[in-house]
DNA sequence: GTCCAGGCCAGAC
DNA sequence: GTCTGGCCTGGA
């Protein structure tokens, strides 16, 4: 990176690109020759790995400790994570395939929309539609970008509008009613971190367009929940096919993740996703 | 033209 | 509680 504002050296586990890919956040973009730009936090960041070395502009090293260290999922111990889950040998594969992904602390509404417009959906229609909310009802941040919208904001729109401006098909209604209801505190986010995880779980679930997987998707990438254990059709795959042995129901794979992988079914959980969508593991022909 | 993708919801049993 | 069909949209 030609200009930068400071660097960290040897941080393991950490890649830019691993992140982006991962599925789990939709404002990181590739700007070019390993560079890439992440919006967050009301913030526009860019970042480039380079051997062992680190680089990010749009923040300071202060910054980075004090407001990003934990978006990063800097406090956790990467290794003992690795080391508990790489005793199997798939996982050690997908451990290695996946080497730079952190497993993301994000914003709460935010994370709750984007999750609840990627149902049936897919990354790149994700982001496109999560760019437009963006630059229709986000604050301008630097370089022509946009913050993700409030509450009180997207409490506003009318469906009709979201549907035409930012194509989010029949989730528009799902994203407004949520909004509200956010805005209302007649759900409130915050205290949601106080719960056990099925309590969480269910008030999350009385939130229009949310359901069980979405709900999970939540827990684990705003609320840090590293034992929730989301299921798509490709986690369901890949656990069907390399432990289970067995066809079985979407909330019986949750159960059974969270077995099998304990408080680290979410770092378990988003390995495999990695790794199994790229090689097309499980997928019927 | 058909099919389907990181699911949710309503209605029927 | 479990199962089924319908659903916006865009790209293969």
């Amino acid at each position: 990176m030609k200009r930068y504002d400071f660097y960290i050296e040897d941080m393991e586990y950490f890649d830019p690109k691993t992140i982006a890919d991962s599925g789990q956040a939709f404002r990181f973009t590739h700007l070019g020759d390993g560079v890439y730009r992440n919006i967050a936090k009301g913030q526009v960041i860019t970042m480039k790995r380079e051997k062992n070395r680190l680089y990010f502009q749009g923040l300071d090293r202060e910054e980075f400790e004090n407001q990003w260290s934990r978006y990063f999922d800097c406090h956790r111990d990467y290794e003992a994570m690795r080391q508990f889950l790489g005793k199997d040998p798939l996982m050690k594969k997908a451990l290695d395939y996946g080497w730079g992904i952190r497993l993301l602390n994000q914003e709460i509404f935010e994370t709750l929309i984007t999750f609840i417009i990627s149902a049936n959906s897919h990354i790149p229609r994700i982001k496109a539609s999560v760019e437009k909310m963006a630059s229709f009802y986000g604050k301008p941040l630097k370089g022509g970008q946009f913050a993700f919208p409030s509450p009180k904001t997207l409490a506003k729109v009318s469906p009709e509008e979201l549907r035409n401006l930012v194509k989010v098909g029949y989730r528009d209604r799902y994203i407004v009613e949520t909004a509200k209801m956010v805005a209302t505190e007649e759900v409130d986010l915050e205290t949601i971190k106080e719960l056990d995880l099925s309590k969480a779980r269910k008030v999350l679930m009385t939130l229009p367009g949310v359901g069980e997987k979405v709900a999970d998707c939540i827990l684990l990438f705003a609320y840090e929940r590293k034992e929730s254990f989301p299921v798509d059709v490709w986690i369901k795959r890949v656990m069907e096919d390399i432990y289970l042995k067995e066809e079985v129901t979407k909330r019986e794979v949750a159960t059974r993740g969270r077995q099998i992988f304990g408080n680290y079914a979410g770092y378990a959980n988003q390995y495999l996703f990695y790794y199994g969508r790229d090689h097309q593991l499980g997928k019927k022909r």
